[in-house]
DNA sequence: GCCCCGATGTATCGGCCCGATACATCGCTA
DNA sequence: TAGCGATGTATCGGGCCGATACATCGGGGC
């Protein structure tokens, strides 16, 4: 799963591991907190040794950083690393609909084909009702054998369950007329940058000044 | 965070691992989806090793199981046991205020003190008050960095925020008021059964006939 | 009478991921 | 000039998960 964010996120500008870690906090905000370092730098070494990612030391943005020894170490993706993030992008297995696996292929959305994107949706909601059933039973039918906090612990959950469906119901009657995800008060999508992972696509990606 | 579940839920009576993953799964069905075996087994050993629950082979309700060898394993709590879950439950560390943490806490508040609760209900808060802003800020300065869906995903999750936000002010003021957790439809709380954590309350558990 | 299947039940293994910790540099301010 | 917070890289122990294996029990189909 963190592979799939990694891939993502260096598809667009290489980037060090602390930065990395920033726009993931950012971009999945509100999936998980913040990935730890002690996930991060092991998985940044799988990928690269399995040849996702390559390492090139020294960036040209390094205007005044770390005048000595170990650089900050900046990771870019390869030719396989684009392929690997279609594959990982295009496919969905049961942990695609997880809290986790959701959140992370929902934010590659606008790099994810629609078939796909309406797939994933609707996997997702399938999820999300069986939950709610589940709360459901247990709410209908567990009156007295649970406590009162309990139950409304179970309630709260439900009542997010009834609303996420509704959301993805939203999302999924968008999808299919081809709209963007535009709630009120949303602005225009930006035109699909790199229609698919297409290589070579010369996106002059802007280093701040 | 697990020994908590597990301390609180035999507390109320003797169960083996099957019926265990069953009623944190229905307990907990809001916070995590259904406990792994690959992590109650080892628990349950290491609780054990440390003597904070026992073993009873062949118990009384074994009606017709089993015949031969490997019997379902029984476990039931210590005195140590009992001492430890209400330190558990009284102290509140960082770990207390995530999703998990505050979810399994919030189950067991019915064996809670009121101040511990209000403690905690307050703690939790914080932490979402805090994700909350968080979201504020990438929603309102980021307009264009993010593309439309990554938008929507933390448009959802500043929602859900908000949501949460309101029911721990409910359950707070609700708390301080001295009343039960009462959302309208919800019934009485069954009058605080072991009013602290107090040792050698004679609570007569029922098992069920 | 027989067999298979799903629920019940216990247990282990590889692997992902986290929190804590250590270490080092840079820019700012007191 | 000393400390402090942000930036940065890295490891370690441990919690938890999914996959897997194995065994028994009750019931339904044939």
């Amino acid at each position: 799963m963190l592979d799939l964010a990694i891939l993502g996120l260096l598809q667009e500008t290489p980037m060090h591991g602390y930065e990395l870690r920033k726009e993931l906090a950012t971009k999945l905000g509100t999936i998980r907190a913040a990935i730890s370092y002690g996930t991060l730098y092991p998985t940044l070494k799988r990928l690269q040794a399995t040849g996702w990612i390559t390492e090139s030391e020294s960036d040209p943005s390094m205007i005044p950083p770390m005048t000595s020894k170990r650089g900050r170490v900046v990771y870019k993706i390869t030719a396989e690393g684009k392929e690997r993030f279609a594959d990982l992008i295009a496919q969905a297995g049961p942990e695609t609909y997880d809290d986790a696996g959701f959140g992370v292929h929902f934010a590659f959305f606008s790099r994810t084909d629609q078939a796909t994107r309406l797939r994933i949706l609707e996997g997702r909601r399938r999820r999300i009702e069986e939950r709610r059933e589940g709360l459901r039973d247990v709410l209908s039918r567990a009156g007295e054998r649970l406590d009162a906090y309990t139950l409304e612990l179970q309630r709260h959950g439900l009542d997010a369950c009834e609303r996420e469906v509704r959301w993805l119901e939203e999302l999924i009657t968008n999808e299919r007329s081809g709209r963007a995800p535009a709630t009120p008060g949303s602005f225009d999508i930006p035109a699909d940058p790199a229609r698919d992972a297409s290589p070579e696509v010369p996106r002059p990606h802007q280093d701040r000044p």
